[in-house]
DNA sequence: CATTGACCTATGTGTTACACATAGGTGTAA
DNA sequence: TTACACCTATGTGTAACACATAGGTCAATG
């Protein structure tokens, strides 16, 4: 299979397998003749892994940790285990920041509403933005 | 003042204020002898209503757009309605695409607590993440 | 006065996970 | 065989900073 196939079956796209590939997370075989790359059954697993880990929230540098330990025959379970573990409490804490900013654009549209626009004058740009509190 | 003074005033760091100045978007005055930009009270000014925007959720470049217009004396105020309305709409998307990884990843460790950990088998590498369902 | 040492600075490079641009290859139909 | 739509590999761009490094500052020593 061609990048576009492998890339079509995962709902993915090609540049996302070209760039697991150029990270040497997969490795398909080259036709010699145009350098085209040719993907096998097994390389279809892998970047399945790969996808399936990703949508946990693994970085593609979990990922390659994880594999690295399957191909010395240790099991990689532990580490995923922690890995999520971590990248849960992250994922936490993008969430309390991403509800606090959009609050404070809620409120800003809100407030703003009520608001005439203004022409800048000194060192002033947009009074709305100016005056409005961020709060904390 | 110099840039550590500035970036604390706003709680942010200096490489901050330094990346905000690489780019333009500060032009403080440079001392000849040592190289060492020099802030004043309007770079300041300047810098505190950046950093409201960011928290806003204004990008580096929406910025940019704004602060343009202002010094060409045209009010910035309708260009920052319609952005801030643009920008949630994409926090709001971020917004659900980070609960459904949450959500995933809080159910992937629930079902992993009663699943034992395995030795990498051909071409499977964990089957706790093989064999989850991430849904969709 | 010279020196030490803690701290500060400017500049260059690294980060993340891809997307985009471009030059060239493929393959089917006319 | 020539079009022509579509595909490929490779190089570069993206966002918003953080980090590494070589060199400058400055107050306290000796």
């Amino acid at each position: 299979m061609r990048v576009l196939e492998v890339a079509q079956k995962l709902g993915i796209t090609a540049d996302t397998v070209r760039f697991y590939t150029r990270i040497d997370l997969l490795q398909p075989k080259v036709n010699p003749h145009n350098r085209y790359k040719e993907y096998s059954q097994s390389d279809l697993d892998r970047l399945k892994f790969i996808v399936g880990a990703r949508q946990l929230g693994f970085t593609v540098d979990d990922i390659k940790t994880v594999i690295g330990q399957a191909q010395n025959n240790h099991s990689p379970c532990p580490s995923v285990r922690k890995i999520i573990e971590q990248r849960l409490e992250e994922t936490e804490r993008q969430f309390a920041e991403l509800i606090k900013t959009r609050d404070r654009m809620k409120r800003a549209i809100k407030e703003w509403e009520h608001m005439d626009d203004k022409i800048p004058t000194g060192s002033m740009i947009c009074h709305m933005i100016e005056n409005f509190d961020a709060g904390e």
